[in-house]
DNA sequence: ATGGTAGCGCTGCTA
């Protein structure tokens, strides 16, 4: 059985002791971390090579960052879209490695800001490239899973209300569409291949106590290749990650792959 | 109730 997840931390350095507490509690076989908001050289690889974790970190400073934490060995790393144009160019959004196996795209998609604006047509553009760049890096009849914060809430039941988000980014058709463009490619999100209910969200804004109102969003999401979506046998957002002290404002999402 | 909270880093931006 191979377990991975995605978790957005909302800084590294401020969640590290509760990362390193989940990963002990959760022990996922590969780990997928957005927002560490530190640079390389600040990345505390010691701390999870102590857990037994080999550690690649795309990172940039105050904003952004990805990484993928793996006790299943990390090979053939690329961060960034490679020789293609990227609309957030400068941002690290995007890491990639081979993990068990199991191609591995760790994505902290835009956010998007408002509609319109230009952030958000680049916010299009940036999930437009994503599958350009699959296509000329990757196979999807190969095991491939595309995972992380994708800003995107997929369908209407994926937020806590469709009424609050009337005009907002995260909801809109454009965003779904470029969700649904990345599926025809050949993946699908799985999750949803095992829960269809309402009221599951991965997300809750720290603003106006949402969490305890139940106001989230499903934005954290992992698509799976078609040969990856056969091995799924659970998946689970771990809300209880997002309780007590120093919460990220995300909780983990874990897949389970049998072998 | 257009406020509210969190992180970075030091003033205001980002989410």
């Amino acid at each position: 059985m191979t377990r991975i997840a995605t978790w957005n931390v909302n800084s590294l350095k401020a969640r590290l002791p509760r990362v390193e507490e989940w990963i002990t509690l959760a022990q996922p076989d590969i780990l997928c971390i957005q927002e560490t908001k530190m640079k390389n050289e600040a990345f505390p690889t010691e701390a999870f090579t102590a857990l037994g974790y080999e550690s690649v970190h795309h990172g940039q400073g105050q904003w952004n960052g990805v990484a993928i934490i793996s006790r299943v060995g990390i090979k053939n790393v690329t961060s960034g879209f490679d020789d293609l144009e990227d609309p957030y160019e400068g941002d690290a959004r995007l890491i990639a490695a081979t993990c068990g196996g199991l191609r591995t795209v760790n994505v902290y998609v835009p956010n998007g800001r408002e509609v319109p604006s230009e952030f958000y047509d680049r916010k299009l553009l940036w999930l437009a490239q994503l599958k350009n760049w699959l296509t000329t890096t990757s196979s999807s009849k190969d095991s491939v899973v595309v995972l992380g914060d994708f800003n995107v809430a997929p369908e209407d039941k994926d937020v806590w209300s469709m009424e609050a988000f009337a005009g907002l980014t995260h909801v809109t058709k454009l965003e779904r569409a470029a969700i649904a463009a990345l599926e025809e490619w050949g993946l699908s999100d799985s999750f949803r291949q095992l829960h269809q209910e309402d009221g599951l969200y991965s997300f809750w804004d720290y603003r106006g106590g949402d969490f305890h109102k139940k106001h989230g969003m499903r934005i954290d999401l992992v698509l799976a290749s078609k040969a990856v979506e056969k091995r799924v046998i659970s998946a689970l957002i771990d809300r209880d990650a997002r309780k007590g002290e120093k919460p990220s404002d995300h909780a983990p999402v874990v897949i389970e792959l049998s072998d």
